[in-house]
RNA sequence: GCAUCCGUAGCUCAAUUGGAUAGAGCUUCUGACUUCGGAUCAGAAGGUUGCAGGUUCAAAUCCUGCCGGGUGCACCA
């Protein structure tokens, strides 16, 4: 046991002598302000309050009580009743050496092991893996790292988004104008398109489509598509393009003048990448005539776009063999994509069971939901409604237990029969709750979801009280990732920032820092240093900041060596180990003598190092990485005082040496063990 | 309009959820033995925590009202 949990155990029995029904769970010892103390605890002042006492007086008693010699020197009362602590010397190197026989690494298991599910990333099939992804993905692995090292049973699960409404439109897109050798290039990016472009088409009113369609295929370049413009559309009927070009932003759209209409229609021509932007010419070629051959088939279809892509959805849920072929090779390729990125920011998940899995499910939950009562329809749909009741205000599970009920209703089935993904969340919590039981399922996604996972969670509550209060739903949330703008974190020209491309530039980047500054290791060598580097400032960058607020993106602060950053901490560590080649030795393996801790830099080190647990379990308990961050990122200060300060293999003698070396040694396993479990990398040399 | 999150140093962010004099980093200025790795360290400067009230021993944090922003509002996930 950790001094500082004697400490608090003390002073939670001495508290229940004095005050025998006074609650001693909320009597928390925290580290402190040092000119202070080394630890403190305020909670005799809020004791004070609720017993009518005065604190000081409170305090006093307490400690006539209190037995913490064997820890700390004598408790002091200051301010308006805080308790500060004290840590006796010895007791701080016992602490160390008995780290250094690997007893413990300043963190204990927790004595009461929960099992805990964790629902992260959630890419989509057919979509390329975002910036905002690396969010999700990282919290997610970040956290599932963190609980099992504190003894939690962890399951992991990749809840893919490979079922919905946006197969009807890929299934047609790629039945119609699928083009082999671009899916051999880069599939995902033909996936994309394809998807696009379905998506563009079923904006335009058919009868217009052969218009269109003519019209683009006189068209060589923008000039002549600015002339064509000029000289022919705009005398056709402009509602049609309207709708094309989505005015929706424009109020007034019946003032809207024509060349507004135009730059927007040019806008709806680059999202599909019939336009580059900066050359101002329709390209490519290929592209062009594809879009033009789905344009016919639109025209030619005696059915709606929107009713054909549906076709295409009830056949493949009713299970029609070539589309279900058709939907597994989209995954397959969809997979091959995820597993590149998982591999290098080394994210692993227990399970990857996708939404298509829960489909059997989805119409008896439905069913049920109907024949209890809970859910009833509404215009076509089925939904369930709140009808102004509200969750149960003392329910300790309900995670938003203060907020009222008030958006509705949850939407469990669309009036077209199909279902959405409520549906498919209610049959996903059943099902992991019937196979693992957990205490938690936890959801990291983004902010912008909150309100969906609170119909969730009260749905699922009126579904099924009982297990509801016997598992605690969690959203754990984040924001967003801005450029320098403050705006939505976009390419130069606009474009989302696809998240493989994000970690090979920071690579690369970092590539090119070690080869400045250290030219003499080998490049297969920088090569693997630029990789850890690379990878992990991305991922600290991310967890650094407070979860829930957005941040903005920024190379130049993520890859510095100074200042709150990943390449910081790792040469720190990397600095550590030097001392180690130096010194002939990988680690301490047998401590000689006893560790005596003299000079501050190494006191205040030396404490620091206590406190890795409690931070540990602060930033589980409340899901927010940054607390660890910000704990690793002080201890590398206090590590490199300590270093200026300090000589190690100089020390003036064999003992404080010795001692030295210990403390070195334990700063790199917990700087290491720290970081592990952000699921960053450490590097010997960078 | 309703809901929700936010507003902290010139900039980017913290503040272990109500604790003592609100902290870091960047930027700017000053300094550090030809260095156990200078990708470092030390120092200085920078604040009425959007505004106004309230709650108490104690408020950036909780309550109320304004001001300014982000996001979401039935059948896309």
């Amino acid at each position: 046991m950790l001094p500082l949990n004697k400490i608090e155990l003390a002073l939670q029995t001495a508290v229940r002598e004095i005050l025998p029904d006074a609650d001693v769970s909320t009597i928390l010892v925290r580290p402190c302000d040092p000119k202070f103390g080394d630890y403190q605890s305020n909670a005799l002042m809020s004791l004070a309050k609720i017993y009518k006492r005065n604190p000081r007086q409170l305090a006093e008693e307490v400690l006539v009580k209190l037995n913490v010699e064997h820890v700390c020197e004598k408790p002091e009362i200051a301010g308006a009743g805080f308790l500060n602590f004290r840590l006796k010397k010895a007791v701080l190197a016992q602490t160390l050496e008995s780290a250094m026989r690997d007893e413990h690494l300043f963190f204990t298991k927790t004595a009461k092991p929960k099992t805990i599910i964790i629902d992260f990333s959630s890419p989509n099939v057919a979509k390329p893996m975002h910036v905002g992804h690396i969010r999700s993905t990282g919290i997610g692995d970040a956290l599932q790292r963190m609980l099992r090292l504190l003894g939690h049973k962890v399951v992991s699960d990749n809840h893919i988004g490979d079922w919905g409404t946006q197969f009807g439109k890929l299934l047609l897109g790629w039945k119609q104008i699928l083009d082999r050798e671009a899916l051999n290039r880069d599939a995902i990016a033909e996936l994309e398109w394809l998807y696009k472009v379905v998506n563009f088409c079923s904006d335009i009113p058919r009868h217009e489509a052969a218009e269109l369609h003519n019209f683009l295929k006189a068209v060589k370049s923008i000039k002549t598509l600015e002339a064509k413009w000029w000289n022919e559309v705009r005398r056709l009927p402009i509602d049609g393009f309207e709708t094309l070009c989505k005015v929706g932003q424009t109020p007034d759209s019946s003032s809207t003048p024509r060349d507004k209409i135009f730059k927007t229609f040019l806008n709806q021509l680059w999202k599909i990448g019939l336009v580059d932007k900066k050359s101002k010419i329709l390209v490519p070629k290929n592209k062009a005539e594809r879009l033009l051959k789905f344009l016919i088939f639109c025209s030619s279809s005696k059915i709606d776009l929107i009713d054909l892509a549906r076709e295409e959805l009830v056949n493949l849920q009713n299970g029609g063999a070539e589309n279900i072929s058709i939907w597994r090779e989209m995954i397959h390729l969809s997979q091959i994509q995820f597993d590149t990125i998982y591999d290098q920011l080394g994210v692993k998940f227990n399970f990857a069971l996708g939404e298509s899995f829960y489909n059997p499910w989805l119409g008896e939950v439905v069913v049920e939901l109907l024949t209890r009562g809970i859910a009833r329809e509404s215009e076509g749909a089925v939904g369930v409604f709140s009808d102004g009741s509200l969750p149960p205000k003392d329910d300790p599970f309900l995670v938003s237990r203060d907020d009222e009920w008030v958006s509705d209703p949850a939407l469990v089935r669309k009036s077209d029969g199909g279902f959405n993904y409520m549906t498919t969340d209610l049959a996903t919590i059943d099902f992991r709750l019937k196979v693992w039981s957990p205490d938690e399922i936890v959801y990291v996604v983004d902010d912008r979801q909150s309100g969906h996972f609170k119909k969730l969670f009260f749905t699922f509550a009126r579904w099924k009280p009982n297990s509801f209060k016997k598992t605690k739903l969690v959203h754990v949330g984040f924001g967003k990732i801005m450029g320098d703008d403050g705006k939505p974190f976009k390419t130069r020209s606009g474009d989302t920032v696809k998240l493989g491309e994000l970690l090979n530039e920071s690579v690369d980047r970092a590539f090119k820092n070690v080869s400045e500054k250290n030219p003499e290791i080998p490049q297969f060598q920088r090569k693997e240093i630029a990789r850890i580097v690379g990878i992990g400032a991305v991922k600290y960058a991310d967890l650094l900041p407070n979860r829930q607020s957005d941040y903005i993106f920024n190379w130049d602060k993520m890859l510095a060596s100074q200042g709150n950053t990943a390449p910081y901490l790792q040469y720190a560590y990397a600095r550590i180990r030097s001392i180690f080649r130096k010194a002939g030795k990988n680690r301490i393996q047998n401590l000689e003598s006893k560790i005596q801790v003299e000079a501050p830099e190494e006191i205040a080190l030396a404490k620091y190092l206590l406190n890795f647990g409690l931070t540990l379990e602060a930033a589980a308990e409340e899901f927010r990485p940054n607390y660890l961050c910000n704990y690793l990122f002080e201890l590398a200060v206090h590590f490199s005082r300590f270093f200026e300060n300090c000589p190690v293999l100089k020390a003036e003698d064999e003992a404080t040496r010795q001692s030295r070396l210990a403390l070195c040694d334990l700063t790199a396993r917990v700087l290491k063990q720290g970081l592990a479990t952000l699921g960053i990398e450490t590097v010997e040399q960078m």
